[in-house]
DNA sequence: CTGAATTAATCAGGGCACTGAGTATTTCTG
DNA sequence: CAGAAATACTCAGTGCCCTGATTAATTCAG
């Protein structure tokens, strides 16, 4: 007895709604590149030359995610990665032609698809809509750095 | 040039609303289990006895990733998992007193994470974001089942 | 009643996401 | 300047998430 009731649970609402984003993506954009490659792509776009952990803080992915991910964007010839020669320690990263190219490419299908994804909600609602979800996450990736413990707040 | 905004991105806002969440959700509530396995308890803690694929449509998880999650409770001794006697293709799913205890535990600690969490809002504003999230979720998945083509409209 | 669909579960394979440990390089400090 | 601390990246390990193909059991149609 006494089962939670998970629609009132941010989590669960928000594995749901990231899962349902994934599906429309695979049937409305791309079935090679993903969500999180294709921010990786519009990031260098905008700032070319950007090392990998940059790019991972930008698009929100940790050190290993971004690794991987990069990874396979290199595997298929969208982006090159060269040792820095001013720090060793750091990979630079740049966009092929045919990274640019498919990053236009797919600029256009998303936008499309975010119609489609948004279509039940009003333009106000859109707003209300994106700064809630940008307040809680915000919110959230905030409580992680500061010596702050959490939990037990003592 | 023209980079996409990703904040006006709803795939990138849920990618980074679920991540935010599983954050907290180690921190707060449990590094053993996760989110989605205790959205299986939950669900066999009200209806106990129900079949493997059931479980996966109430909590949104695919026949591959509900087999995954339940090997993994079955494997920590908190569920039960028999053939159905009536009809052979099935699984019937039962909790272990240790997988209802885990529950329980769990729950209290989860209603804390969800303060934390949801602590940027108010409480009208909760109850919007609720329901904007539900509604666009609901609206997706809605797309997959019927005939509709989805992308090319004709 | 038997062959054809349907259904539940499994398996193989690809990708995302995190942690903890380890390596190499750079920077900071005594 | 040498050792310590910090930084960027890699690697191993676990778990979530999906698709397509396969297997076993049930149900349906002729």
């Amino acid at each position: 007895m006494a089962a939670a009731d998970l629609t009132t649970h941010p989590g669960h609402l928000a594995r749901r709604l990231q899962q349902a984003h994934y599906l429309l993506w695979n049937a409305m954009v791309s079935e090679e590149i993903t969500s999180p490659q294709f921010a990786v792509l519009n990031t260098l776009v905008a700032e070319p030359g950007l090392d990998q952990r940059t790019v991972g803080e930008r698009v929100g992915l940790d050190r290993s995610t971004i690794a991987e991910v990069i990874s396979r964007l290199s595997r298929r010839g969208l982006l090159d990665k060269v040792r820095d020669p001013q720090d060793g320690r750091r990979s630079l990263l740049h966009l092929t032609d045919e990274g640019e190219r498919t990053h236009r490419r797919l600029t256009v299908r998303t936008a499309r698809m975010n119609q489609v994804f948004l279509a039940p909600l009003t333009a106000d609602e859109r707003t209300v809509f994106f700064d809630l979800i940008r307040r809680v996450a915000d919110a959230a990736e905030g409580l992680r750095h500061p010596g702050e413990p959490l939990a037990a707040p003592r």
